[in-house]
DNA sequence: AGCACGCCGACT
DNA sequence: GTCGGCGTGCTC
C-alpha cells in the first residue's frame, strides 16, 4: 500500500469548502477508523475536532500529510440517513460540509466530549424483602408498594412520591430495596385519553396514516381547531408501530405546558430540546435518540438534526414560522430539511399551520403535498368578528382612538380581558426636535440617504438602536439647534402601557414584549398572575401565539400601517399571518371574541381581502402576484450578501460575482444587482447584496456551483465578509 | 474562522 | 531599544 492510499478524509469546522486528508493516528490502520467517527487533528497551529467522512487516496499526493492525533469514537457518530442528509444540506446550502456537521452536532459533541451515557437510575424491591413489616402509610411503606408492581426510575419517583429519597435510603439500609442503572423504559404507561376527535380531525389523522413511506401532509387548521390533537393521535399511532416521532415547534411554542400535555397524553417520556438546556443535557437527548431510547422528541429549529434510527413521523408545528430559518452561520430551513429527512427516512412529514407559507400552499396545490383542513373550532368556540376602524382625521391618544378607548372600557367593565397589539417595542419609534426637525439616528446604522432612527426607551430617558443594540441617554437639548423642544414621536408598547395605566387605573395593565419578559417562564407567571380577572395586555408579536387566554374577548390591533407598505416581497405574507395569529387569540372563550383593527388605510387591498375572504383569499391573490413578479414559490432565489467598513469592497466583490455568474450563462438564471441592502449600513458596516434567481432549482444551483469556487479564490473577497443564502426568507 | 508572520508607532 | 497595531496568507 502506498502512502497516498488510505487517507482519512476529514470534514473540519472551518469556512473552507474542502475536506482535509490525514493519516490514521499512530497505531491505527485507516480501516480501523470508522466513517462518521470524530477525530482530533492538528490544523495549522491549532487542534480541531473533525468528522471522518471518507477514506481513500489523498487528494493532493504531493502534499505532506499529518497523522490524526486521536480517534474519539469507536463507532460512527454520524452515519446512515443523517450523514447522507447532512451531505445533501452542505451541497444545497453551498456550505462546507465541516461547518454543516458542526452545526448539526450538539455543542458538547462538537467540542469532543464523549457520547454521554443515557441509562437512568432505577429502584426496585429486593426479592423476599419483608416490606409488610413497615409501618403502614409511612413513606418507606408507600415507596415499597410502588416498587412492588415494577421498578421505577428516579424521574418517575420524583413525580409519583415527593420525598421518596429519604424513604429509599431507609429501605436500602434495611436491605429491602436497591438502585441500579438501566436503559430507559420505552413504554411507561397508557396515556390519558384526550377529547374525541371530530370528523375533520379524524380525516386528518387518517390522511397521515395513509401515507405510504414518505409523504408531506399540509394540515391547515384555523386557530383553535385542534391541530395538536391530530399531532397527538398521529404520534400515538407512530409509537404503536414502535417508531420514533420528532416534533418541531417555534421558539416560543415550547412551553412547559406543551410538554406536560404531550407527556400526559402519550404516557411516555417526551424529550425536549431547546435553547434553555445545558450542553450536557442536549448531548444526552441526542444520544438517547441515537440509541433509539428517546421515542418522542420535541424541539426547536436545531432539533431537526436529531438522529432517528427508528423514525416513524416528523411534525412541523406552525410551519410558516420564521424561526425555522437559521439566519446566521449555516442558513438552513428546518422545515425544508425536515422534508428531505422525511423522504430519506421514508416517513410522513406533517406541516401544521393556521396560516401556511405560500411555499407550502403552492406545493399542496400542485399535488406534491396532501392537503387536509380543519375549519371547525373545537368545542363551541366561535370565530371572532373583525372590525376595521378608520382613524383618518380622528384625534389619537397615545395612538388610540376614542372609539377604541371606549371599547376597551366596555370590555374591562364587563369583566373581560383585552389585548392591545402593537408590533413596535420601546416608548416611541423616533425622537424629534420640534424646532428644527432634527431626529435621533443611530450613528453606526445610518447613511446620509438612509437614516436609521433610534427608538426612545425608558419613558423618554434613553435611546436604543434595535438593529445594532447601541444605547445612550436621550439628549436634554437638540444637538443641532440647542432647542428644548425634543418630542418622542409615535407610539411603542412602553408608551401604550404608560397611557393605559393612567386611563385604566382600576384594572391590571400588563406589557408583554422582549423588554418586559426576558426570562423564559416570565410570560407564563405574568399571565398566571392575571388569571381570569379583567385586565389589559399590551404587547408585540410575543403575544400572538402560545398561552391560551380563555377570558380574552377583545383584540385591538394598532399601528400596522407601516407594515402595509414595506418593500420586502414577503412583507404582505408575514403581516397577514401575524394579523390572523393575533386575531386568533380572541374568542377561544365561551363568548365570541372581537377584533378591532385600527388603521389609516381601511381600503388597503391586504386588509380588504383578509377581512372579506380570510387568509385563504389573501394567499390565492398573493400567489398570483408572486407568479407575475417571478418571486418564490415560482422562482428560486439565492442572495449574496457582502459587508465591509467601507462601501467599495462589497461593491467590487459583488460586481465580480455578477460577471462570474453571467459568464456561466445558465439558461433561466438572472442576476440582479449589486444593490445596497435595504439597510445599507448596520453596526458600522456598509452592506450590499446580489440576487440570483432562476425558475428552476437545478439552474440556480448550477449557477452557484459554477460561480462560487472562483469567487472563493478571488482576491476581491478577502477584505470583506460575505455569505451565500439559498432560499433567503427576507432580503435583509 | 483562527492563528502566525510581518512591518511601523508610543512606551518600559 | 521593545510591545503591539491589524494587513495578508495558510491551514491536509
Amino acid at each position: 500500500m502506498s502512502s497516498s492510499d488510505a487517507m482519512l478524509r476529514v470534514a473540519l469546522p472551518v469556512p473552507l469548502a474542502r475536506l482535509f486528508d490525514y493519516r490514521a493516528p499512530d497505531g491505527f490502520a485507516t480501516a480501523d477508523v470508522p466513517i462518521g467517527a470524530r477525530v482530533r487533528v492538528p490544523f495549522g497551529a491549532r487542534e480541531l475536532i473533525g468528522v471522518v467522512v471518507g477514506s481513500g487516496p489523498g487528494e493532493d499526493g504531493a502534499r505532506e500529510t499529518k497523522p490524526a492525533l486521536a480517534v474519539l469514537d469507536g463507532a460512527p457518530l454520524l452515519h446512515g440517513e443523517l450523514l447522507e442528509s447532512l451531505r445533501w444540506l452542505a451541497r444545497y446550502a453551498h456550505a462546507p460540509l465541516g461547518e454543516v456537521l458542526a452545526t448539526a452536532l450538539p455543542a458538547a459533541l462538537r467540542q469532543g466530549a464523549p457520547v454521554p451515557e443515557t441509562d437512568v437510575a432505577m429502584w426496585r424491591v429486593v426479592e423476599g424483602a419483608a416490606t409488610e413489616k413497615l409501618r403502614r402509610d409511612a413513606l418507606p411503606h408507600r415507596l415499597a408498594d410502588l416498587l412492588a408492581s415494577r421498578a421505577r426510575s428516579e424521574d418517575e419517583l420524583d413525580e409519583a412520591l415527593p420525598g421518596w429519597r429519604t424513604a429509599a435510603r431507609t429501605l436500602a439500609t434495611r436491605g429491602m430495596a436497591e438502585s441500579y442503572r438501566a436503559a430507559p423504559e420505552r413504554i411507561a404507561s397508557a396515556g390519558v385519553p384526550g377529547p374525541a376527535l371530530n370528523d375533520e380531525q379524524r380525516a386528518a389523522v387518517d390522511a397521515i396514516a395513509a401515507q405510504d413511506g414518505f409523504g408531506a401532509v399540509l394540515l391547515e387548521g384555523v386557530t383553535g381547531s385542534g391541530k395538536t390533537e391530530v399531532y397527538l393521535h398521529a404520534i400515538a399511532d407512530c409509537l404503536a408501530r414502535d417508531r420514533q416521532a420528532l416534533v418541531l415547534v417555534p421558539e416560543i411554542g415550547l412551553t412547559p405546558q406543551t410538554l406536560a400535555r404531550f407527556r400526559a397524553r402519550l404516557g411516555i417520556e417526551v424529550h425536549a430540546l431547546h435553547s434553555g438546556l445545558t450542553d450536557a443535557a442536549r448531548a444526552r437527548v441526542w444520544a438517547a435518540a441515537a440509541r433509539g431510547e428517546a421515542r418522542v422528541i420535541v424541539g426547536t429549529r436545531s432539533a431537526i438534526f436529531t438522529p432517528l434510527p427508528d423514525a416513524g413521523l416528523i411534525v412541523i408545528d406552525e410551519e410558516h414560522d420564521g424561526s425555522y430559518k437559521q439566519q446566521d452561520g449555516i442558513r438552513y430551513h428546518a422545515r425544508d430539511f425536515a422534508l428531505v429527512r422525511g423522504k430519506a427516512l421514508a416517513v410522513p412529514v406533517v406541516l401544521g399551520s393556521a396560516t401556511p407559507s405560500l411555499e407550502s400552499l403552492h406545493n399542496a396545490q400542485t399535488g406534491r403535498y396532501t392537503h387536509v383542513r380543519l375549519s371547525q373550532r373545537a368545542g363551541d368556540a366561535k370565530p371572532p368578528t373583525v372590525r376595521v376602524l378608520d382613524v383618518r382625521k380622528r384625534p389619537l391618544d397615545a395612538g388610540l382612538s376614542a372609539d377604541l378607548l371606549a371599547k376597551l372600557r366596555a370590555t374591562v367593565d364587563a369583566g373581560g380581558q383585552a389585548l392591545v397589539f402593537r408590533n413596535r417595542r420601546g416608548y416611541a419609534p423616533v425622537l424629534l426636535c420640534h424646532d428644527c426637525g432634527w431626529s435621533a439616528a443611530c450613528k453606526r446604522c445610518s447613511t446620509p440617504d438612509h437614516p436609521h432612527p433610534m427608538t426612545v426607551h425608558a419613558g423618554g430617558r434613553r435611546l436604543q438602536c434595535h438593529h445594532c443594540g447601541a444605547r445612550q441617554p436621550a439628549p436634554m437639548a437638540c444637538p443641532d439647534c440647542g432647542g428644548l423642544a425634543l418630542q418622542p414621536q409615535g407610539v411603542g408598547t412602553e408608551r401604550l402601557e404608560e397611557r393605559l395605566i393612567e386611563l385604566f387605573p382600576d384594572v391590571p395593565v400588563l406589557r408583554v414584549d422582549r423588554g418586559s419578559t426576558r426570562r423564559r417562564d416570565a410570560l407564563e407567571s405574568l399571565l398566571g398572575e392575571l388569571g381570569d380577572r379583567a385586565g389589559i395586555l399590551v404587547g408585540t408579536q410575543m403575544l400572538a401565539k402560545g398561552h391560551d387566554l380563555p377570558n380574552l374577548t377583545l383584540v385591538a390591533v394598532v399601528g400596522i400601517d407601516e407594515g402595509l407598505f414595506s418593500a420586502d416581497f414577503r412583507a404582505g405574507e408575514k403581516l397577514a399571518q401575524l394579523l390572523i395569529q393575533v386575531a386568533g387569540r380572541a374568542g377561544r372563550a365561551r363568548r365570541a371574541g372581537e377584533v378591532w383593527l385600527q388603521t389609516h388605510h381601511p381600503s388597503h387591498p391586504l386588509l380588504q381581502v383578509l377581512i372579506s375572504g380570510g387568509y385563504r383569499a389573501f394567499a390565492e391573490q398573493e400567489l398570483v402576484e408572486r407568479e407575475a413578479a417571478g418571486f418564490p414559490p415560482f422562482a428560486h432565489l439565492a442572495l449574496l450578501r457582502a459587508e465591509a467598513k467601507s462601501a467599495e469592497p462589497p461593491a467590487a466583490f459583488l460586481s465580480l460575482a455578477k460577471q462570474i455568474f453571467d459568464a456561466a450563462n445558465i439558461p433561466g438564471v438572472e442576476v440582479h444587482g449589486p444593490l445596497p441592502a435595504p439597510m445599507p449600513r448596520r453596526a458600522g458596516f456598509q452592506r450590499a447584496q446580489l440576487l440570483v434567481s432562476a425558475p428552476q432549482r437545478r439552474a440556480l444551483h448550477a449557477a452557484l456551483d459554477a460561480g462560487l469556487p472562483a469567487l472563493r479564490d478571488a482576491p476581491e473577497g478577502r477584505r470583506l465578509r460575505w455569505s451565500v443564502d439559498v432560499d433567503p426568507v427576507d432580503l435583509y
